[in-house]
DNA sequence: CTGTTAGCGCCTTCAA
DNA sequence: TTGAAGGCGCTAACAG
């Protein structure tokens, strides 16, 4: 592999001159950056991004943490991230904060500390056990840190949020709005700040319309078809009537319908179910789910460009902070007549 | 940041010594080595990854290549690469050759480019358009290629792939073996060497039941949702007779299922569908999806075991570089009686 | 077992 | 506009 030093040679120019038609940022006269650029030509010059990164103590890799790399849901933001960084010739350092069996805290610490230990300009990190005492601590380290689906208090500008608490509300208004009063609501994880603001939205809703909370018709799951499943089980076991219901997302509402299904109901006829996320496959499932859309790819997007802006100094690029859900319409829900 | 240099000023050895405990690889006395560890300790030292990879020529990073970073299928390859490499020490940088217009062969290759512009110490791809050609003229570079989900020949021992064609033809045995000889095919792009291997499966388990292949139970789909319901409605516009339908993959199969759905189809009674792959949505679907099992996180750890085995030196790694696919039985395929 | 000494390939003042 | 020279932080012979 040719070197820098090659090519000043090749073209009868020192090594900053190279340096310097490389990085475009300093003036160099038309003649000699010719020189220079049929040098390079002719060796098959490749920089070094190891040592430019050493020189200038800019690595041009970010680091991605997500909690899963697998399933439906970080795909999308990944690749939202990836294609908008690319583009600006920045890499991407994919990790994740995975925990099948043990403290999921630890592993995503475990994941950030890899990160950093890669000296990546900035890290991107999509965490659910962490805390925002943690978060605002690291936040203060040399590296910048940005966060996805998630709001946290002092850190607002680092923030690419989605407002949970108005698609929880979205989903039981519009199955309020279809007739339905005896709705049952399947949650994620409590501790998860997004699984408990989706909830929050469904009690909003239901207080508006004056229909009480029910915590019979209230079960906590695990944001996997497994919850789904074992949430209706667990209605059903109880005996609760209800005749519509919304998962907070889109797996459990999968599982629920298949639980459903097995035993007994008609699909949507006797249950109406509504989903969270409008991933991939809500569309796949029969009936086609209604589910609230989590704009996900255009948030990874924006946390890309984000950083770009924030940390590679890149102009012109307008951030948008928070979005909003919106609720997708399809066929796994019924008006009550 | 502490560099090795005031950690060898404070524990009072040269940073030779430093580097040594480090990297464990040369002997240090015990005290010395608890000297130096003491030091790192009280200044938080960290080493800088860069300088590492700078000096030793070596960037501790493999690249990958993925077609697409959302849809189900490569998030579970790239789990089970990132888990074996992280555990490893070694990173991740993920690009993809995705192409939603254009020339998918010049995206790929661009991403390859991106990678080896990244100094990684190797690349694992999983290319479809890149020709064999250009894969073995790429492996005789400086940075060692290995290929996943595809067998190059030449390239043998750098590649992990999957017996497809072993897959066809189990997927279109089941069928025969349940009573069904008129098989429709829906099959993928034919320039893809696995939707191609998968079709001839298909062909030979007809071939051994002398069932004849008949052009019009034939279409070639775009392994998407949509391809699936193209399909059935091309056999259903032609006015074919079929009881049962193989899907080269299970996003096809999931289309083909609603097109089939609505359009009077009763599921699996009027028709038999088997899927490929065994996405996780595989079970979500409705009825459960019978599909032709990819190990594709096995076959991730695998490729990665291949390279921490090659170009890491690791030892006690037995490679393994060809799968072979199962089938999982599920609600989808009736016996035709 | 430990220290000395060159680099690794590039960027970036500082002078000219 | 160009060149010279000193690092960036660490590894890897080679001595001792």
């Amino acid at each position: 592999m040719a070197t820098i030093y090659e090519v000043s040679k090749l073209a009868g120019v020192s090594l900053a001159t190279v340096s310097r038609v490389m990085n475009k940022n300093a003036r160099v006269s038309d003649k000699t950056k010719q020189k220079v650029l049929d040098a390079m030509d002719e060796l098959g010059y490749r920089p070094n991004s190891i040592a430019q990164s050493l020189a200038s103590n800019r690595s041009n890799s970010v680091g991605i943490l997500v909690s899963e790399l697998h399933g439906p849901f970080f795909g999308l933001m990944m690749s939202g991230i990836e294609a908008e960084l690319r583009a600006a010739g920045k890499h991407v350092i994919i990790t994740t904060g995975q925990c099948e069996n043990g403290n999921q805290e630890n592993k995503e610490k475990d994941g950030i500390e890899f990160l950093i230990s890669r000296n990546c300009d900035a890290i991107i990190l999509h965490v659910e056990a962490a805390s925002d005492d943690y978060l605002r601590e690291l936040a203060k380290g040399d590296i910048p840190v940005y966060l996805m689906s998630r709001l946290v208090e002092g850190l607002e500008s680092q923030c690419i949020s989605l407002d949970n608490e108005l698609g929880g509300y979205l989903a039981t208004k519009t199955l309020i709005e279809q007739g339905h009063s005896q709705i049952a609501y399947i949650a994620g994880p409590q501790f998860k700040a997004d699984a408990h603001a989706r909830f929050m939205g469904h009690k909003r809703a239901l207080a508006e319309n004056k229909i009480s909370f029910d915590e019979n018709l209230f079960y906590i799951g695990d944001f996997k078809e497994t919850g789904g499943k074992n949430g209706v089980k667990y209605f059903c076991n109880n005996q609760q009537s209800f005749t519509a219901l919304v998962c907070a997302n889109d797996e459990m509402a999968s599982g629920a319908m298949t639980y459903a299904r097995e035993h007994g109901y008609l699909l949507p006829d006797d249950l109406s179910i509504i989903g969270f996320d409008n991933i991939i496959f809500a569309r796949y499932i029969y009936p086609k789910l209604t589910t609230i859309a989590n704009p996900v790819d255009e948030m990874g997007h924006m946390a890309a460009k984000l950083v770009l802006k924030d940390v590679y100094q890149q102009k012109n690029l307008t951030i948008k902070h928070a979005f909003e859900p919106t609720i997708v319409m399809r066929d796994s829900v019924k008006a009550l007549t």
